[in-house]
DNA sequence: CTTGACTCTATACTATGGTATAAGGTCTAT
DNA sequence: ATAGACCTTATACCATAGTATAGAGTCAAG
């Protein structure tokens, strides 16, 4: 009756991920095998491996293995617990939008540089250098405000 | 005429980083100080601290330390260098673009997500978990392709 | 001229997210 | 029954980005 269930290898395999990570995330108590052969050997049920997924998907998602610890915690006791999941999806957006915004001061400040580069005369000091001043003053504000 | 040197403990307090930080910084070549006193205490003038905030705003954007030591060579002070440093920040750009882009991605699942959220009802399960699982048919297929 | 705050170097330790290796035990097909 | 693939634990190692601590030297104010 034990055919059901895979080894280590197996839904590592299946999961796309290293041996080790799986037992790594063991020690991190993300995922515990669903029993053990008399030889100490893992085994684990199909849901093991959805668990996998979860957990690499929220990673690409930007959580941390706490984080995902955390989700997976709401996951098991509390099903109908999604207004925290859903809050926690929000701070983690906003987290993203505030990147987005700051990358894209630095992309306007380098496009400015490289356009003041071409305009510049042989003669002339690098004006990169002048506009990464003024970056840093952004950088100035961004903190202050 | 040392006065306008300001020591490790100043330049830390005032960019908002612990000392070690910056003797850290130091050993990466991020941050060398500009002068040294006869007992080898460090002196950094006010460009210090704009090149710390600077690293700390790069960092919160989401690039390495080692990705910011590249950025900072933007500034290497050497005229004839410009054709150079343009190559450089045209790299950076794209940098920036691809991180810009990713992150997009990211927003737009976060956002899709907490959108299937609203549109529960109340005794379902949580649909941003549920998804997060359902994903892994999307994990599978980004494997394979 | 001493005291307390500050700094120095060096080394070790932390967290995060793993990966690698050694020495050995288990499983299974032939 | 044995080879080879697979598993076990334990430990060490990697990168990234720091933080902490020890033991010693320096600085400035009273």
């Amino acid at each position: 009756m034990r055919n059901q269930y895979l080894t280590i290898g197996a839904i590592a395999k299946k999961a796309g991920v290293n041996i080790q990570t799986v037992r790594y995330y063991e020690r991190r108590k993300l995922l515990v095998p669903d029993d053990h052969r008399e030889s100490g050997y893992r085994l684990y049920s199909d849901g093991a491996i959805k668990k996998l997924r979860f957990i690499k998907n929220a990673q690409a998602l930007g959580f941390t293995l706490d984080e995902i610890m955390g989700l997976l915690k709401l996951q098991v006791r509390h099903r109908s617990q999604c207004v925290e999941v859903k809050r926690r999806a929000q701070v983690k957006l906003s987290d993203v939008a505030t990147k987005i915004a700051g990358l894209k001061n630095l992309e306007k400040a380098l496009k400015g540089l490289i356009k003041t580069c071409h305009a510049r005369t042989p003669t002339d000091p690098c004006p990169i250098l002048r506009t990464l001043e003024f970056d840093e003053r952004d950088a100035e504000l961004r903190r202050r405000c």
